[in-house]
Parts: structure tokens; C-alpha cells; sequence
DNA sequence: GGTTTTAATCGTATATTGACGATAACCGAT
DNA sequence: ATCGGTTATCGTCAATATACGATTAAAACC
């Protein structure tokens, strides 16, 4: 087996990293591992980027898993999902 | 300052994430994880690719740093470059 | 209801990626 | 010098990613 084929970590492994593949994507994990969490437009005021770009950003962390955003009224407050962040970083351990 | 600007640290994370951010590329450093070395030949066998893309994505590890190739003979074989992994994991932690 | 504030989505343009066949380059052996 | 085996590169195409302005949606205020 594992002829010609490619193993789901690996693939759960790359997903992992594709979304963490953009500066601007880490930059944001990292305020919110720092803050622990932060309003969107917080977010927005930190980076060079316009809100609809930093917004497209956070979908793909996101959809990842990697960042979890619930709504507070008007705003929307993101946060980090410790458990995503460990796994990844269980994930390249066994790597 | 940090205001509306991504950090050196940011970048280079991203780059490491990047070029593992692709199922074939964390395949490949997985089997050389293991393997200790591997002659390309036996890498192309391994993956369900062309041997041109195969050739192509190790090319990004390479410029990534993340493994190094040398020549042997008619042959290249190729291993793990661990201080980058090394560092691509301590960047996480410090994320 | 209307207005303001906040964030997501749409539409779009450009750039990059991923895949492959074909070809070139390289080396060892004949 | 040529041939056979091995790998890198070229050329190309489709798909995806990145960025932004403009618009929409939703919620809190008057």
C-alpha cells in the first residue's frame, strides 16, 4: 500500500498549511492568539489590507478551522481554535 | 508601531506554510522524513504525478529550504533540510 | 421608518498555482 | 561520440488566489 497515493494527514496536514500560506493570514492568528479575541474591525485596523480583503482572509482561516468568529451585536468577535492550532501542530510532529 | 504592518516573522512562516501547503509537497517531505534520503526516481514512484510535477513541487520545497538535493551520479537524491523544519516549528510555537 | 455602523459578499481584474507532455541537459557506460 | 537512463525545464492550459471598490445584509440606535 501507499503506492501512488496520498494519506488524508497528509492532506489534512496541507490544508493546514495552505491556510496559513499568506502573511497576512499569520498576522492575524497571531493577534489572535495574543488577544485572545478580537473584533473584526480591530483586525482590519492592523493590517495594510482593505476590510474586504482582510474579511475574505478570516473566511479562509476559517474554513480551516483555525478561527472561529460569532456575532456581538453589530460586530462580529473572532477568536483562535486552540484544538485546530494543536492538531496542525500534532499533525507536523508526526510529520 | 505594528500598525498596519506584517512582520519579518509573519513572512517567513508563511513561506514554510506554503510550501507545505500542497497534499503531494507534505507527502513528499514525510517520505523523506523517514527515508532519511531518497533518490527523485523513487519519490515519482510514490506519488500519483508526472514525474515533471513531481519535479516541480520539490523545486518549491527546495526554494523553501525545507529539503535539499544533491547530485549523485546520473541520479539526484534528495533529503530533509531538519534546522528548517526545525525553525518552521519553533516559528509556530512562538506564534 | 430611517440612519449609522459593522462585516460579508459580489463583481472583476490580475497574478499565481498545478498539472502535463515534450524537450533539453546531464552523466555513466558502451 | 553515441546511447540509455535520470531529472530539470519549457510551453501551455485550466483553475485558484489575491486584491479592491461597490454593494448588500444585519443590528443598534434615533
Amino acid at each position: 500500500m501507499s503506492a501512488r497515493t496520498i494519506k488524508p494527514p497528509d492532506v489534512e496536514t496541507a490544508r493546514f498549511a495552505k491556510a496559513l500560506g499568506h502573511p497576512a493570514r499569520v498576522a492575524i492568528v497571531r493577534m489572535l492568539v495574543r488577544c485572545g479575541e478580537c473584533v473584526c474591525g480591530t483586525i482590519v485596523e492592523g493590517m495594510p489590507l482593505s476590510q474586504a480583503t482582510v474579511s475574505q482572509h478570516l473566511k479562509v482561516l476559517k474554513d480551516a478551522g483555525l478561527v472561529r468568529g460569532q456575532i456581538d451585536g453589530p460586530r462580529v468577535c473572532y477568536c483562535i481554535n486552540p484544538e485546530a492550532v494543536k492538531r496542525f501542530k500534532s499533525l507536523l510532529e508526526q510529520l
